[in-house]
DNA sequence: TTGTTTGCAAACCTTTTGCACGTTA
DNA sequence: TAACGTGCAAAAGGTTTGCAAACAA
């Protein structure tokens, strides 16, 4: 993870995303299938956001013979159980990455040349942002931050 | 528009904004048409943020007979010289707004529920940003917020 | 068994591209 | 006139949907 902090480590929360994600999908009357699972602990490997053709390529590879329809349904039902965080990078398709059960979260910095993409967490931005959502007349209840430019290989 | 604070009015910003994108394009070595006089003064009635599309159906219900393609390809041009914005509201379709010449910019309060788009402007999260783009290994040259969450009417 | 989930293929929608024609300088 | 820009139509992605077969409870 690029930028100004970093929080607990990746191994770690994935491990716990995996069993939030399948109590979670419990708990709804969703059936156990091998589709589910297989999309499920393949997010739990991502370092950041990763498209659902990417995920879709990476299952095939590893031999699934998941279909594209069910990699996005999927995905489609883990975003509406808020188990996942849904992100635009404007190249033309969404991104998808776990989304914590504690609600930590980190914003992405994105390479307008190469298309790169990284993390980062900064707790000033967080807090202006929190402070703004408290006086809109929207009722918030998530929020995205992009910075764009050249990466460190582009710059 | 919605939120903490209001700048300029838009009346006066669309007006400097039409002139300053004229002049931009007279120095590169564009000609000008028909097409790209419409899309300028069409974007100038925006409030906020529209798609292709809707630029494109505006533009036919004037009376033009311009194609979707010269949209698109204007609207790539004009991104390009830095006068428009392109915002991703997540509906599967980009979204463009002028881009005022002084930085003066908004972000986007977007509703889950409707899909209605509406401006805000937070200085304190500017200032944040800001502090946060000098300290990240990519050089940041732009940024986009997008707080979620339902609307007045769908709250 | 019964309703859910799947993979495939077709459909859909946004965006891009090829091309012959019109327009600008 | 020579290069640029346009509208149309076709192509190219990404995403969604219809459906019969496979599967979980």
């Amino acid at each position: 993870m690029t930028g100004v902090s970093n929080h607990s480590t990746p191994a770690n929360d994935s491990t716990n995303w995996v069993a939030h994600a399948s109590a979670t999908l419990a708990q709804r009357r969703t059936r156990k299938s091998s589709a589910r699972t297989a999309i499920v602990a393949s997010l739990a490997t991502q370092d950041c956001c990763a498209s659902a053709q990417e995920i879709h390529t990476r299952l095939r590879n590893n031999g699934s013979s998941i279909g594209i329809a069910s990699v996005y349904r999927t995905l489609e039902l883990l975003h509406h159980c808020g188990l996942v965080t849904r992100v635009d990078t404007g190249d033309g398709s969404a991104r998808f990455e776990p989304a914590n059960p504690d609600g930590e979260h980190h914003h992405h910095l994105i390479c307008n040349a190469c298309g790169n993409v990284e993390a980062f967490h900064d707790d000033a931005l967080e807090a202006a942002i929190h402070a703004v959502s408290n006086r809109v007349v929207f009722r918030i209840t998530a929020h995205e931050v992009a910075l764009r430019g050249a990466c460190q290989n582009c710059r």
